[in-house]
DNA sequence: TGATTTTTGAGGTGCGCACATCAATTGTTG
DNA sequence: CAACAATTGATGTGCGCACCTCAAAAATCA
């Protein structure tokens, strides 16, 4: 059988209540009994069972997503993500909601995290760029208690907070070696789009990219990045222009999350088929892609992953325990038609 | 405030008793006492507290991943896994133990499974290769309320099983276009190498293999499967002399886990960088091989979500719930020097 | 020393449910 | 109708722990 707290206090040679201060961290506990039912938990084993303290914390804990309105088939798919989760988690006493705001403004998304009470909120997943304003305004989250996970993009990591997500400079050097590996020895040009290149994700995948590039393909050359501001029909058309213009093109990345928008226009125009096209996260657009050849690598990070990692993470976190760090890093996979 | 039982019970207008019997298919209920209780939760969105059933039943559950003796890194790797789940589970009142046992006697894995007590383990897991016996031996197992996971290896998928693990054709396939695409468009050899070609994960890799590389490289030509049934030293010369006898080979594709068994040795006599070199699972040995070049890529199988995969499973399927198939699938990795 | 503070003990309650017992109420059958 | 079976209700206990109160003991201080 299993030690029971009753055990541990016999074991410990205190009482019931006594180990049950130590337990829960109260006041007027000498040092002694601390240390006394410290080496009783360890010699006889003692685990606190999870489910009565549960039961007997009657505690709920209640988490937020914070997304940005604006967002293509990816953000579509991580708010499917989330609700998943909401119906997954809801026995297990935790209640999650998903809020979309823009977040193209700092101050607007700092005021915002400025106004979560934290009585009603143990734990907030942002997903915003990069900013003095929405940094300075998570430390004082953090100050109030809530916990706070930086949600698959931007923020400069701070050391006070959890991070969900993937290095994005390594994410940008693995599309390069897929490229460089896939158009082989042949010299040219590669074409790269993102959505703008103000975001830090951005930047540090551009970098990732270019490093690895040159270093290990010198043949290929990259292109300045081209910006879609999520304007579809423009992106189209650029992108065939310079394509048309470009005759050495070999190779196309698009480093943001809606690698619909630049191509899916860009396709009517041109044959994309010759050229190696890799693009970022699976979406129904990416993944027709691969199937057709039109695509022929995605880089991803698992949504649903990360959002279980998220909450796993918050969970933690409220209950004062390290999160599993192991099972909580979101890899970058790298997805072909094979192995979709 | 969440519904409790107890509401439930006024909302169905019957007594908690009879709504306890409705819950845990007691019997004496009648059918309108039934649809009366469905009705209610559904209604009132009636959810069990997990934490106080799990309390009330004070049941614990064991399971144990049955793994071969032999195997090099790889299994090494789960095995840890294994240990790390353990520890971490320990809380949740979920005792995990591994044996190893000779699974290459399909007899004495039998006679092994034969012996399991239905008393004390609720679950196991398994990873043993394909065979009648086995599969005859899974299936009274699984007769006498024992939960069943195929685990990372070669039974014909039985339906009345759950299964953990890739699609070994579509790892095949994977590995197949990597080498395709990464050899370029000149045409060559590829030497296939497997520990043994017996086992159905052998077979259906190299089929998936085969498959992919005639249809989309036509230029390439897979030499015969080489077997190494675990001989460093011998494995190491076949490499080599075939190696030097056939100076097209463009490329190695090692099939089995232990690709340090083939390729070890062969690095000491010939320089395998001018290859693409494409083996299975992160080891010590790939990841080195993969910093320094020696290695092109990794097809790769998570052992820690593989792993805790096989235990969600065994713990949904013994309190009879469903599984979370999204968070259970295991996915094809392609692991580069880049992602790591 | 007595007065005060700190630390400990004893005991109770409740969290939401599973499981058991026994009595009471229905429905069924001849 | 009585005799029986099937169904329901009422009630209690316990799972392991958190949290609370009040009294007793021990340590500290003046």
């Amino acid at each position: 059988m299993r030690p029971t707290a009753k055990d541990l206090a016999e074991a410990a040679g205190l009482s019931l209540a006594t180990v049950d201060r130590v337990l829960n961290d109260r006041p007027n506990v000498s040092e002694k009994a601390v240390r006394k039912v410290n080496e009783a938990i360890e010699r006889i084993g003692f685990i606190r069972n999870p489910a009565a303290v549960s039961l007997a914390r009657n505690k709920s804990y209640r988490f937020r997503f914070i997304l940005p309105t604006t967002g293509d088939l990816y953000l579509a798919e991580l708010i499917q993500r989330v609700e998943e989760a909401q119906a997954l988690m809801k026995g297990d006493l935790v209640d999650i909601d998903v809020v979309q705001i823009s977040v193209d403004d700092p101050h607007r998304v700092a005021k915002y995290l400025s106004e979560i009470d934290e009585d009603i909120f143990d734990g907030i997943a942002l997903m915003a760029p990069e900013s003095p304003q929405v940094r300075d305004a998570i430390g004082r989250l953090i100050e109030r208690g809530i916990k706070f996970v930086q949600f698959l993009s931007g923020q400069e990591k701070l050391p006070t907070a959890d991070f969900v997500g993937v290095d994005n400079f390594a994410a940008g050097a693995t599309a390069a070696k897929i490229i460089g590996r896939f158009v082989g020895g042949k010299p040219g040009k590669v074409l790269v789009v993102a959505e703008t290149m103000q975001s830090l994700d951005s930047i540090q995948r551009r970098f990732g990219f270019d490093n690895t590039i040159n270093r290990q393909f010198p043949h290929l050359q990259c292109l300045p990045s081209i910006e879609t501001h999520g304007d579809e029909r423009r992106a189209a058309q650029v992108v065939s222009r310079i394509l048309e213009r470009n005759q050495d093109i070999v190779s196309i990345y698009v480093l943001s999350a809606e690698a619909r928008i630049p191509l899916e226009g860009a396709a009517a125009f041109t044959d994309l088929r010759p050229l190696t096209v890799v693009v970022h996260e699976r979406t129904p657009f990416s993944e027709n892609g691969l199937r057709d050849d039109r695509i022929d690598a995605v880089i991803a990070q698992d949504p649903g992953h990360a959002v279980r990692s998220a909450i796993r993470i918050m969970r933690a976190r409220a209950d004062a325990r390290e999160p599993y760090a192991a099972q909580d890093k979101i890899r970058i996979e790298v997805l072909l038609k094979e192995n979709l």
